[in-house]
DNA sequence: ACTGGCTCCTGAGGGC
DNA sequence: TGCCCTCAGGAGCCAG
């Protein structure tokens, strides 16, 4: 499941790989990813020289001579950068060859991602405009989201997840950011005060941020391995963990459904 | 303007 | 060992 951490490292990985190269040959093995890709899409991309490998949000875009590649990991993808003649995979859906030795390998077995060709002024596309801000800028800050909560009723979890607010914070951070914040991930939005927003704000940033260095570690071995999420290594204090002792109390973590996500949260520790 | 429910898909894990 | 069932999950989309 890569939540923005790995999407970072993901960018970050293939980015040096990419640059100034030229994709000389585009497969695409399965179309019917979560939008299909369009029949003409290798002819589009073969010949196009990538300037540039930038996030935004959990896309990855790609700008190529004429326009740019969409690329969404949903939760199951990955992509590698792999020798030409590396047998394919079972869910290997495309494979873009970019120099006369490697190729750009998408993989996804649950199909939940996408790629997509897209043109004009990128930030105006329809998955991308309406996108909430970055959760590693400065303009993320409680006061910012304590503004956007007000007359918010749905769950400060759901809240926070929700990308017109804040891009990328998955349904892991989302549950350990709260814990870490000591907010109970049901409470209604516009009931957070704006201290718990501060701490909620510091916590989603310390989290992410440690996520990506780990990630980091994989970076040197990028070709060879599938981009293994760094946040797995690290300790979860409550994702995952219902039943369990709390870290901090020693009461057992709840497991809870919120808006068809499951959230694990202690609820001594969280009011 | 908000909100909740549905949907895509496969693999993991539990029960027997 | 193997089969069947259930569930998880990002996030766009749509109906209420």
């Amino acid at each position: 499941m890569p939540e923005l951490p790995e999407v970072e490292t993901t960018c970050r990985g293939i980015a040096p790989h990419l640059l100034g190269q030229t994709f000389q040959q585009v497969k695409v093995y399965q179309p019917r990813l979560r939008w299909a890709i369009p029949e003409d899409f290798a002819e589009i991309i073969t010949g196009q020289v990538v300037h540039s490998v930038q996030r935004r949000a959990k896309y990855i875009l790609i700008q190529l001579d004429t326009g740019y590649l969409i690329l969404h990991l949903g939760m199951s993808g990955s992509v590698r950068i792999v020798p030409t003649d590396d047998p394919l995979k079972k869910h290997d859906h495309v494979s873009l060859q970019f120099s006369a030795t490697h190729c750009l390998r998408y993989h996804d077995p649950r199909r939940f991602g996408c790629l997509l060709w897209a043109t004009g002024e990128i930030m105006q596309h329809p998955l991308l405009s309406k996108l909430g801000i970055e959760p590693l800028h400065d303009e993320f800050t409680g006061e910012y989201l304590q503004q956007r909560a007000t007359k918010r009723q749905i769950a400060v979890k759901t809240f926070i997840m929700s990308q017109a607010v804040v891009v990328g914070v998955g349904n892991i951070y989302a549950s350990e950011a709260l814990f870490l914040a000591k907010i109970h991930p049901q409470r209604p939005a516009n009931q957070v005060s704006a201290a718990e927003y501060n701490e909620l704000v510091r916590h989603i940033r310390s989290v992410l941020r440690a996520a990506i260095e780990q990630g980091g570690t994989t970076l040197r071995d990028f070709t060879n391995s599938e981009g293994k999420a760094g946040y797995f290594q690290q300790t979860l204090q409550v994702y995952g963990r219902a039943g369990q002792p709390c870290v901090h109390c020693g009461q057992p973590i709840m497991q809870q459904v919120i808006t068809q996500r499951s959230s694990f949260f202690c609820k001594q520790c969280q009011q």
